[in-house]
Formats: C-alpha cells, sequence, structure tokens
DNA sequence: CTTGCAAATGACACCGGTTTCCCTTACACC
DNA sequence: GGTGTAAGGGAAACCGGTGTCATTTGCAAG
C-alpha cells in the first residue's frame, strides 16, 4: 500500500488541547465524551482550548481505542433505486451533523456465499450496526450473524419481524386492504391482483390484505385473478397480459408495487384500453414512477424515508448524548393517495 | 458514549500471528504489506500463521497508523435516485473485496455552509478520497478544498472538468446531437428543445449538442422552440404545454433528461395527443423511466455504472496491489437508444 | 482542626497496527 | 580468515485516543 499525503496532517490532537489548557490529556478526553464528572470551570477552559485550536478529535483513534468503526451500514438488496436512496435520506437525516458516518453494502441474496461476505465485511469494518432493508432484513441469519459479531442491527419490514429495538415496520396489510376497499366502494367486484414474489414477506401481507378486504365485501377469491409477479415492470407487463386474457377480464388491478403497476398501465394503454374508464389501476410505494405516467397512478405511500430515519435513531440512541432513551414506535403508517388511475367500473361491463 | 460489545472480540491480531510463526510483528506486517525484502520461506512461514490463525488486520489500527480511514466518500447532490445507485453500483464494483468501504453523503448545494460542512466531514472521517456526482462535481471550491485537506477527488461530469487523474467525463454534446440528428433524418424540421437548469455544464453542454445537429442541417434556431427546465418532471410538463402552445407546434421535442421527457409525454397523452405519431419524443439517461412509460422513450443511455467504477478505480489505483497503473480513460462514450416515441412527422403539419 | 468520604483529576497502560533505527546474518571479495 | 556490504529481522517508539486505577481536592461532619 502506497503512502498517501502526510500522516502529520497538523490537526492539534487531544495533547496540543491538554498543554493548552494546563489539564491532562484524560480530562479533554472527558469533556469531549460529555462525562458528568467535570468542574463546569474544567468543562468551560478545555471548551475554550478546543475551540482555540480548531481541534477535532481522530476518529481513527477513537475507533481503535472503542472497538468499532463510527459507521453505520446499510445492507439491502433492495432494487428499487428510489426506496434505496429514499432510506438513505431518512438515515442520514437521523445522524445528521454527528460523528457517524454511513457506508452502503449491496448483497446479494442469490449468492451462497451471501453470509461469508457479510461476514467478512463487519470483521474488516467493523462498524456500530447495520440497517436491513427488505428483502434480505427478512433473513434471521443475517441478524443472527450480527448478533454474534456484536453489531447492532435494525430490521426493515412490511410486518414486524423481530423485537421493538431491532425492528422497523410499515402496515401494508392493512393500507392494501384500505386501497382495495376503495375499489369496492367505486363498484368493482373483479378486481385482479398483482402479488410479489414468493418468499417475500411484504407479498404475502399485501396479498392477505387484498383477501381481507374483498372476504370482507363478500367477493368469492378466484385464483385466476390473482398473478404471481417479481416487483418488476416486466412482470407488471406479464400480469396485465394475462389479467386482460381473463374472461370476462376484471375491471380493476391492484399491484403489489408501483412498478409493477407501470407494467400493468402499458399493455393496457398498448392496447387501446382506456385507464382508469375501463380499467382501475392501484399501485404501491409512492414512487416517482406512480405520478410521473399518464394517467398518475393511485397508490400508498410508504414511509420509507420516515423509517429509515427511525431505524437509524434505534441503531444508534444509545451513542448519541442528545438522543432521549425514550421508546420509539416499532410501525410506521402508510397513507393512500388517491390519482387519476381509478374510476367505476362500466355498466356495460358489470 | 455507552459501551458496546467488548473491546476484545477474540479476534487475533498481529502478535499472536508474530508469536504463532515465530518472528516478530514487524515481520508480519512485511507480510501483509506486501514487501519485498523477505525471504520467501518467512513470507510462506508467516502466511502459513495467518492462515491457521484466521488473522484479519484491524483496519482502525491501520488507519491510525496510516493516517486516513479506509474509505471512499460519495458526495452527491444529484435529485436522479437511479443515477446516484447507478453510480454507487459501479463505485462498489470497482472496491469489491477491499478493505475499502463506500460512505455517502449527500449536500446541499444551495446552503452558503456548503463547504463548511464538506470540510467538517471530511476533517472528521479523513476519507482516501471523494467521488463527486453532478452538479456538484462542477464546483471548484470543493475540488480545492479536497486538495487542501489532502483527500483525492475525481469528478464525473458532461464534460472535461479536470485533468485526467480528477476526471470522468462522457461524451453529452456529441450524443444530443446524434440524437437529434435521428430527428432530422425522420424527416422533422421544427424541433423543440427542452434544456437542464442554468448553470449546469451538463445542461450547457446538452444544448450546445441540439445547436450543432440543427445548424448542421440548416434549420434556424428557432428560440421560441427552446424551454428552459429544471431536469425535473413537472418541468418537463411546463415544457409541454409551453411549446405545444406554439404556433405551429414542433414536430419532435428534445428533452435533456428522461424526467422532462416524461412530463413532456404526460402532457401530450393527457391532450390526447399521439405519441410518437404526432408528435415525437427523445429523453436523455436510459433511466428506468425511459423504458416503463408508453410509448417506451428513445434516449441516450449515459454509462453511469461505468463512469462509476472508472472513478474509484482512478481514485483508488495507488492503493490497491492489482491494479496496474496504466493510463485510465477520462471520456466514456454514451449510446442512442430507439425505442417507440419516434417517428416520421405527420405529412399534414410539415 | 481533624477525619472521612465523595467528587474531580491525573498517570499510565493499552487498543493493534506501522515506522524508525539498529543489530544480525549471509555472502562476496580480497 | 578478515572485512565490507546489503539484506533480513527485531526492539521500541509512535499514531491519538480511551480505560483503569490511584491520587488529589473540596467540603461536611465530628
Amino acid at each position: 500500500m502506497a503512502m498517501i499525503g502526510s500522516a502529520e496532517t497538523g490537526q492539534p490532537t487531544i495533547n496540543d488541547v491538554a498543554a493548552h489548557a494546563g489539564v491532562s490529556k484524560k480530562t479533554v478526553s472527558r469533556v469531549i465524551n460529555g462525562s458528568p464528572l467535570l468542574t463546569d470551570a474544567t468543562r468551560a477552559k478545555v471548551k475554550q482550548s478546543i475551540e482555540a485550536l480548531g481541534f477535532v478529535p481522530n476518529p481513527q483513534a477513537r475507533a481503535l481505542a472503542f472497538g468499532r468503526n463510527f459507521m453505520i451500514v446499510l445492507l439491502h438488496d433492495n432494487p428499487n433505486a428510489q426506496t434505496v436512496l429514499n432510506f438513505q435520506s431518512g438515515i442520514l437525516q437521523a445522524i445528521g451533523n454527528t460523528d457517524l458516518a454511513l457506508a452502503v453494502r449491496p448483497v446479494d441474496r442469490s449468492s451462497p456465499a451471501m453470509l461469508d461476505d457479510i461476514r467478512e465485511f463487519l470483521e474488516k469494518q467493523r462498524p456500530l450496526g447495520v440497517l436491513l432493508l427488505p428483502p434480505i432484513s427478512e433473513n434471521d441469519d443475517i441478524a443472527r450473524l450480527c448478533t454474534a459479531q456484536g453489531v447492532r442491527y435494525v430490521r426493515v419490514g412490511s410486518a414486524v419481524l423481530d423485537d421493538a429495538d431491532h425492528c422497523v415496520a410499515s402496515n401494508d396489510r392493512e393500507m392494501v386492504a384500505a386501497a382495495c376497499r376503495s375499489l369496492i366502494a367505486a363498484g368493482h367486484r373483479s378486481i385482479g391482483f398483482v402479488r410479489g414474489p414468493a418468499g417475500f414477506r411484504s407479498a404475502l401481507e399485501r396479498e392477505t390484505g387484498f383477501r381481507d378486504a374483498i372476504a370482507e365485501a363478500g367477493i368469492r377469491h378466484d385464483p385466476a385473478l390473482v398473478f404471481q409477479g417479481n416487483y418488476r415492470f416486466r412482470s407488471g407487463q406479464d400480469a396485465g397480459r394475462a389479467l386482460l386474457a381473463v374472461t370476462p377480464p376484471p375491471t380493476a388491478i391492484l399491484a403489489s408495487n408501483d412498478e409493477m403497476a407501470a407494467g400493468l398501465l402499458y399493455v393496457a394503454l398498448e392496447r387501446g384500453i382506456k385507464v382508469p374508464q375501463e380499467l382501475s389501476i392501484i399501485g404501491f410505494d409512492d414512487s416517482p414512477t406512480a405520478s410521473h405516467i399518464w394517467p398518475a397512478l393511485s397508490t400508498v405511500r410508504w414511509p420509507i424515508l420516515e423509517m429509515g430515519e427511525l431505524a437509524a435513531r434505534k441503531l444508534v440512541r444509545d451513542f448519541l448524548p442528545g438522543e432521549d432513551k425514550a421508546d420509539l414506535p416499532v410501525t410506521l403508517n402508510s397513507t393512500f393517495i388517491e390519482r387519476d388511475s381509478v374510476a367505476p367500473p362500466q355498466p356495460s361491463r358489470t
């Protein structure tokens, strides 16, 4: 490894501050870390020296003595860029001006070496904690690995996946039910559903919400109207082709995410089917896509930024002096957003 | 700051390896860092001990001795999530299994404290280097700040912004010209242009490409057909309303990015204007939106992932043993992608 | 004016590497 | 065999903080 710059950055060290203030370095350390065992006078004196010298504690040295890097890691394999980035924004909002850095590490769920890769990364970087975004947040092995490595973690999911300290959840089931109810209220009785991939908790929760709502309305569940997608645009197109081929076709389709809803819409427009007059569509996520396609999609806004902030706060609350140790919520509520992709079914078709 | 886990992680240290191999810790250090001054026998013996003990050098300790954290930072204020995430993917591809971590740090270009914030962050984290995404990559003050702090940097832009070691660029001007030529070749003579925000280099480059192409074809430049947007969907809608109100309206519109192109398309569909029969549209970026709207947008694929990888390689090539020190390119080429949003103008309108 | 005890502060080792400097070796040459 | 040179290897200092534990200080009680 080659040399870069100079080790002596000219930055004042804790020793300089100690000398300047006429105290021991340990006392300076106490001031930095907000120890309560200090005279106000001493604290003030040291703070003044820190100001005067422009001292910034060296994070590497702190990390060495502390045994962990002042870093939290976002582990994810979520394909939706907007989701990941919004979540990042939430985290950054929570850690704001602290000494913490946010590192990102995508993982490959399909690789058999995934756990080893994560272990290696955690050993090399020794972060304070990790944040897990779905779908890998649903993997219990990773949570166990973190515990074994002494790394904190918080999992984000569409349902409660862990205890309150290690989990942030949204109420997907309830919100999909609400969205579905709005279709029923508009008069729809034949409603298609595009579910997410098998094995995903979010897919299960959302489908359960759909079934809750139709059961509640006394609508018989028709398996032919449920299509299994994979959260991708293309699978939404496939769903559209499949569901519109059913006789009679559904008058409304609920998709488990916006990308698939966009795929549905694409197929409808391609075939000259008018949305929402001839077909109502609802998505999930409130991704930019939802409002950027025509007609704008009714959807469920998933509070991903807020979840990121909450998850990060749970992770770091013991390290940040200002944070109150009060209980933080586990579940954050989504909102149903009505736009232009829903209308009552056409009489001729009912 | 509270205590977490245990400092003694049970990990073997360099001392354990030294004892196991029967050499001094310095010799082990030499092996780790690939010093050439060692007997092959010694090297082999130490490597064997490292294997046997499963030794992983503690990054904090290395960082302390080294003076910098083994971390590179992505500084960005780019609003496009897909762009940022693709760039991240490229970086991660380049740093792969090395000891380096990728941290992300969004900045607020509109804040007067931006430079101070960045300075503070660099002082606190002391990363190896930073990667700058447009539009802040165009800010020379940040580059100067990095140099002053002894932090390496690489800037990414739509044009060459710095010397070869500190810059990765795309050929936007050329590609927009190519896209525009395809419209001209289809028969369009009245072409609208939606430019990016004032002060953005990318906006300037792309507009220049547009003007190159129409000048080349002998088409008079009509200021009424140029609308200034801000790269957002909504400004694309505004552009659509403005440009379609011109008499006669353009038969084709070139937008400086896909989001604005999507806004144009939205307005056209809303008004019942058929795309591409009555209006051709071309975007720029090849964001997922471009292929997820109907009709799918012709666009220019911006090699953002590849740029991320290249930029990261430039940044770290002196640190990674395997990297050849050969010259890396500065400019990466984009590709024009034809989809379904372009058709010849309708005869009645020409 | 002691004594006692808790609060405030300091001395020093330590975290786990790298660097400096010096001492062995090994070998070539005279 | 003696000596010069260069390479290999080790002891100790160092990077800049934090933890432990002993010591000093301040103040109330006796």
